[in-house]
DNA sequence: TGTACATCAGTGAACGCGCGTTCACTGATGTAC
DNA sequence: TGTACATCAGTGAACGCGCGTTCACTGATGTAC
């Protein structure tokens, strides 16, 4: 008789509970967007979904909870954003899915600034975060280190800077948290590159690219094309 | 009889005015230092100083206008501390005086890690920035651009990335502003410089790199020392 | 040098606002027998 | 199938707080004659 497995116990009751609070969800999200982090209310929250201030307390047990899943559902979509555009590209051509998921990287954060500032800006006032966040926040990791990894096995190497093969900042935790198995100059050129992008990134989108160059996007294209380069993946690869 | 010059009129209420706002800002400073931005308080300014709270309105028109002297001030003191790096390394040691800057860049934001959010981080919600701070905010751009104009005119050039020669972003605002007599490539790797270095500062300070890698200072090293193999004043020329 | 007036830093009360959170409650929905 | 009890989404009032900003005022300081 349990049709759906463990799901089944869906009663009328839970079922309207569940969608009021993805409506409350949507609707932070988008005053999320509106005001960013710092200026999230929760009654005005649940004003917008037809709720009292106080019933808002029965989905969410305060605003530091509130605020996490919304980090979480960050990290998530734009997790879900790179995977999408990297997944499109077939296997075999490398450069073209690194560079499918830094543009992807790119337009999320162009579309989402205030939930890109949620994630890698300064963290909110008063605020602390949980252990939750990790797995979501590694999925872009896990994406372009993937690629590293694939071109590692299929012999690529990269042109490694010599000071970094000598007393290198040690990259074990990541190694292990993503199941690395390349050197540790290439875990950490691969981070240098995702620190590189996201300079880009958050330059542009906070305004400091403004007075300085009117392409932005094209900068970015020539920076993504200097790191398949270095990553041994430049030109010949297409 | 006007012994000092347009300052002359330095009576003692003009005094105690000026003290008062230093005063003030102090106060402000360190709020931003503690609280950020969007939970500074004019309210809790003016009763760290023994003010009450309308008060603060004869030094400071709205707190939009407090805002955009911390903004300011915030740009200047990085500028200093940036220029003042640079300035203690012999002006033919072109790396060291790259080195400096962008290790003084770091240590800034790590000491003042608001200051450097309410910088380049995600705008405060509600607050507009006036054009008064962009002579402050080319600061630090000034020093990076001077190293790698001082290069070039020594015949130092940089290994061109193909692609970045054609049909690249326009720069010539940024040109005009710091009077920059050098290609529009090396302006642009300039750019790209300083945000590979915001990145990895933003990465560091606002705690992506906490999981990832063990020794952030060293790699920050190492990325200044690419930078530096790019722009041809690698290794040979310490 | 002395007087009359102007300036202006600081006061204190108030306006109007919004916030997060608690609490006792109501009434519909769900469950056990 | 019907009844008795438990659950729980949502209510409404309240607590206690802090905020930015305005306004008429006081009294010391500064200035002009």
């Amino acid at each position: 008789m349990t049709d759906a497995g463990e799901s089944a116990q869906q009663t009328p009751r839970k079922i309207a509970r569940d969608r009021k609070q993805q409506e409350l969800l949507e609707v932070a999200r988008r005053h999320l967007g509106e005001v960013g982090a710092a200026g999230l209310s929760l009654r005005a929250i649940a004003r917008e979904c037809g709720l009292v201030s106080s019933a808002i307390y029965r989905y969410f047990v305060s605003r530091d909870a509130l605020l996490t899943v919304l980090i979480i559902e960050a990290y998530d979509a734009l997790g879900l954003h790179v995977e999408s555009a990297e997944a499109g590209v077939p296997r075999s051509e490398l450069a073209a899915r690194f560079t499918a998921a830094a543009h992807a990287m790119r337009e999320w954060g162009q579309k989402n600034p205030h939930q890109y500032a949620l994630i890698f800006g300064s963290p909110v006032p008063g605020y602390s975060a949980p252990q939750d966040t990790v797995a979501s926040a590694s999925r872009v990791g896990l994406v372009l280190f993937a690629v590293l990894r694939d071109a590692y096995q299929q012999g690529i190497r990269p042109a490694v800077t010599p000071s970094l093969t000598e007393a290198g900042p040690s990259v074990s935790q990541l190694r292990q948290d993503f199941g690395l198995d390349v050197p540790d100059t290439l875990v950490l050129m691969g981070v240098e590159a995702w620190s590189r992008l996201h300079g880009a990134i958050a330059f542009e989108i906070f305004g400091q690219f403004n007075k300085m160059v009117s392409a932005p996007g094209k900068l970015y294209s020539f920076i993504i094309a200097e790191e398949l380069t270095r990553f041994g993946l430049g030109a010949g690869s297409k």
